[in-house]
DNA sequence: CACGGGATCGTCT
DNA sequence: GACGATCCCGTGT
């Protein structure tokens, strides 16, 4: 079970949260943050129920395994605290938080929040009439739902000033421990024995999570 | 609800 | 030229 937010103000995650080097345990710690946008006219946003973790150098499901690096994957590398937006399957931008110090590749996969403000918007950008899972319940559909695209590749999470685009806020939202379901990531089985690692995190209860594969 | 296939295109081989 | 860290819709039950 989960505390609902209720504040519609929080503290903007600082830098210090994104460099720490345990990409799965802040995985598990993005699990109740509020991921926030606002491109000009409506903020919109949505509690974390459901993440990976994907660790470059070590994880064959990560698009910088084996600090594999091009021109794709370079804002993996970037300081903790930026985005990895990149194209899947041709349609859906996936919405990565990078963590760890420069050049240490590791990103967090979301993918499922529960909306919170603007709602009205992100059931625009979706083409749906009324709230359900289904607008932002999976890694693409909360992309859309919140405006994320491939072109925001690179954004500073951290900033609190003038560019504020893309952010993490913590409104101090309490999860009970027990509460949350370590399982195997969706859609990774090309990567052999990594496949089988309990990297995805999600809210036990919540309706507002992707479905497993 | 379960399953199967199509969409759609950037990226890397 | 093949293939995705996915989603949607159609079909069948």
């Amino acid at each position: 079970m989960t505390t609902t937010a209720q504040s519609e103000s929080g503290q903007i995650l600082p830098r210090a949260f994104y460099l720490d080097e345990d990409v799965v345990g802040r995985a598990r710690q993005l699990l109740g943050k509020v991921l926030c946008t606002n491109f000009g006219k409506t903020k919109t946003s949505g509690m974390i129920v459901e993440t990976e973790a994907y660790r470059g150098p070590d994880d064959k499901a990560c698009h910088a395994y084996d600090y594999r690096r091009t021109a794709r994957t370079e804002a993996i590398y970037a300081v903790g605290g930026t985005a990895y937006i990149y194209l899947c399957y041709g349609i859906h931008h996936l919405f990565n938080v990078v963590t760890g110090p420069e050049d240490v590749p590791h990103a967090i996969l979301i993918r499922g929040i529960e909306p919170l403000e603007g709602i009205p918007e992100m059931l625009k950008r979706r083409g749906m009439q009324e709230l359900s899972p289904r607008v932002t319940a999976g890694p693409g559909m909360l992309s859309s739902a919140l405006g994320l695209h491939t072109s925001q590749t690179g954004s500073d999470l951290t900033q609190s000033d003038g560019e504020k685009r893309i952010w993490i806020e913590d409104r101090g939202i309490e999860l009970r421990h027990k509460g949350i379901i370590a399982s195997p990531r969706v859609g990774v089985q090309y990567a052999g024995e990594c496949a089988s690692w309990p990297w995805r995190f999600r809210l036990s209860g919540s309706k507002w999570t992707s479905k497993a594969k």
